[in-house]
Order: C-alpha cells, then sequence, then structure tokens
DNA sequence: GCGCAAAATGTGAGTCACTAACATTATCGC
DNA sequence: GCGATAATGTTAGTGACTCACATTTTGCGC
C-alpha cells in the first residue's frame, strides 16, 4: 500500500523530476511567459520533443488538477436536504481542510506562478475540469439536476481559485485559512 | 448621440465585419479548433497579417467581453447591507435581465461555440477579466474588503458563465430566464 | 554477465498562432 | 486631382505543439 522510498527511482521518474524541478526553477527566476519549453527540456538534459512525452501542453507542468476521490467524499458526505451549492462549498472546505500541511510548499511555488502570470489565470480556472466533472457527478447522484449541479460546482471551485490565488499573493496566512475565509465569502446564508 | 446608419461603411468597418461573418461561419461549419486564421482572412478578403491587427488573438473574434457600465451601476444598485457576494449576484441579475432582446442571437451564436470548443471554457473564463474587475471595483468603492470583492466577483461570474453555457446546449429557454437559473442557484441564503 | 523486448529518447520536418520591420496601396477630406 | 494618412501587404522569424521514424537505454530472464 505504501511507496518503496529505498529503491532508485526510475528513469521515468528521474526526467519528469528534472523537468519539473528545472521548470518551476525558471519560471520563478526570469517568468512564465519568458521561459522557453526547450530552456527546460535543455536544463534537465532532454530534448523538446521528451518534454510534450511528460506533459501535453506547457501549462500541465504547473497545473495538473489530479483527480481527487476525497473531495467527491467530502461532498458526499455533507447533507442531503442541503441545497447543492452549499453541499459542494461544505465539501470542498473539508476535503482542504484535511490535507496534510507538508504538501503546501508545493502548491504555494505553483499558485504564485500561476498568480502573476496572466496568461495562466484562465489555464487555471480550464485545469479545474477535472474536479469539476467529479463535484458534478457527485451531486447529481445525490439527487441535485444535472444544470443546478452544473452551476454550483463552477461557482464554487471560482471562489476556491481566488481563495487560491489570494492566498499565494499574501504572505502571511495559512492556505486552510485562506480557503475558509473564501468560501465564507459565498456561504452567505447559513 | 445615435449612429448613422446611412452613411457607406468605412473600409475598416467593412473589413471588422467580414472578418467577424466569415469567423464565425467558419467555425460554426468546422470546429474552432479546425479553422485556422490563414482561412478566415483568405475568406475575408485579407491577410493573415490583417487579422491580428484587428484582433490580438484568434479567440478575441468570438469573446469581446466589453466593459459594461450598466453592470457597474447595477451592483451598485444593490443595498449596501448587503453581503458583497449578494450584492454582485443580484447586480448581475438586474444588469442581464434589462439586455435588450435583439442582442441575444449574436450572443448565442457565440456562447454555443465556446461552449462546444474544450480549449475556450477557459478562454470564456480569461475573458470576463473586464467585468470581473468593474464588478470588483465597486464592491469595494461601496465598503467591501478586497479581497471579499476578488471571491465574490469571481464566483458569481463563474455562475454567470456556467448559465450562460447551459443556455446555449439547450434550445428552449430564454436567456434572462437561464441567467436567473442560475443565479438561483448560488443565492441559497436569501 | 548476456541478450533481447520494451521503454525512453532523439531527429527532422512540418503546422499554426502570433510578432515585427518595412514597403505599398487605398481612402477621404480638401 | 492631390496629398496625408489609414489600411493592407510582404517577408522573416519565434515558439508551442505534432508526427513518423530511427536509435539508444533499461531492466529482466537466463
Amino acid at each position: 500500500m505504501t511507496i518503496d522510498t529505498n529503491r532508485r527511482p526510475s528513469k521515468r521518474e528521474r526526467t519528469l523530476a528534472a523537468l519539473v524541478e528545472h521548470g518551476l526553477d525558471l519560471f520563478e527566476r526570469q517568468g512564465y511567459d519568458q521561459t522557453t519549453v526547450a530552456q527546460i527540456a535543455r536544463a534537465a538534459g532532454v530534448t523538446e520533443m521528451t518534454f510534450f512525452r511528460y506533459f501535453p501542453a506547457k501549462e500541465h507542468l504547473l497545473l495538473d488538477d489530479p483527480y481527487d476521490p476525497q473531495l467527491t467524499a467530502a461532498v458526499a458526505a455533507q447533507p442531503r436536504d442541503l441545497p447543492p451549492f452549499l453541499r459542494a462549498a461544505r465539501g470542498i472546505r473539508a476535503a482542504w481542510r484535511a490535507l496534510p500541511e507538508p504538501e503546501t510548499p508545493s502548491i504555494r511555488r505553483r499558485v504564485r506562478i500561476a498568480a502573476g502570470t496572466p496568461s495562466l489565470r484562465g489555464a487555471m480556472w480550464r485545469n479545474t475540469g477535472n474536479t469539476e466533472r467529479a463535484i458534478v457527478e457527485q451531486l447529481v447522484a445525490d439527487g441535485a439536476s444535472p444544470d443546478e449541479a452544473r452551476v454550483a460546482a463552477a461557482s464554487v471551485l471560482a471562489a476556491l481559485v481566488a481563495g487560491l490565488f489570494l492566498w499565494a499573493e499574501q504572505e502571511r496566512t495559512t492556505l486552510a485559512d485562506a480557503i475558509e475565509r473564501a468560501l465564507d465569502v459565498i456561504e452567505v446564508g447559513a
């Protein structure tokens, strides 16, 4: 069930790590738009082509949006008699509250770059696609209409992303706090 | 104050109209991603270069997001004692309710293309930038904190866009109705 | 260690969005 | 008609991304 941390990482794992490492580094030092895929590849010791074998597009080095089963579970755990919008909001709240602390530095690095790059703000939104689909499915499974579910998921995720951006910009706050405050803004009725 | 509809449109106006006309036409017939800027330009009788003198990017032929002063006014007209999220939601509701009927066919055409093109869903979001800024400014001017204002504006606009997509997909509903229903989903508390 | 299938990577050529410097043509007021 | 200026064209380039095909590496059974 656990990952074997002793074995030497495979070549695939090593190049992936190298690409991410040098990519984030270059983005931070010269900006996302000023960094070329060829540069990242060269820094990682591979070809431009290889980069695209690991990421479908440049922006995916930064934004991955892995499907998170815990999120679905958290949404499902909300009381059924709540309107879908609130089920989504509270589910996201619970899921992020449970996020292990050690993961936040990596997230911060990524979000900070995305927040400071106009061309990425839209990409960030587009990349919530997996999460959005998962939330919609769960809401529908719990009895919401598809239309209602889509609006609720989109709106709540937009608040989440906005909260992430704010958190990345201001140094002092905790990730969990920022998310909570963002969700407080949109959960006005209760 | 009104536009002189009798005078022959200037060359600039004519090429602009031709680009939009043939662009939308090609997008509808072969899909956005399958349509090349060169194709649009050729259909409109100009060069690729000319296209980019009219639009900063391909997607701008579809999504323009002009700043709408009526929207700001509608947000400003909401009672100050309401939380920012509700002021934004109700402001948008009022502004779109007042939208003149004749404009909707053009919007529908555009939104339908955007809704059916994954690569444009993010672009649509990015292009609400002007509107978002305007709403944030108005909310802040009315006493909201900048953080709160940004989250509220982002979340409400996401609901609006989601509503637009739903409207574009289903034939029978009115634009105004679709927007109202979308906003109903997120205005749960009152 | 050895060999070999599969995985990982490289090469080269091409498409498309978009940019910039400079030359050319069309338009419109006079 | 004439001239300033707006509109357009030309050429050349960059960078993200794709594809077909060739080559190297890796890891595993023996």
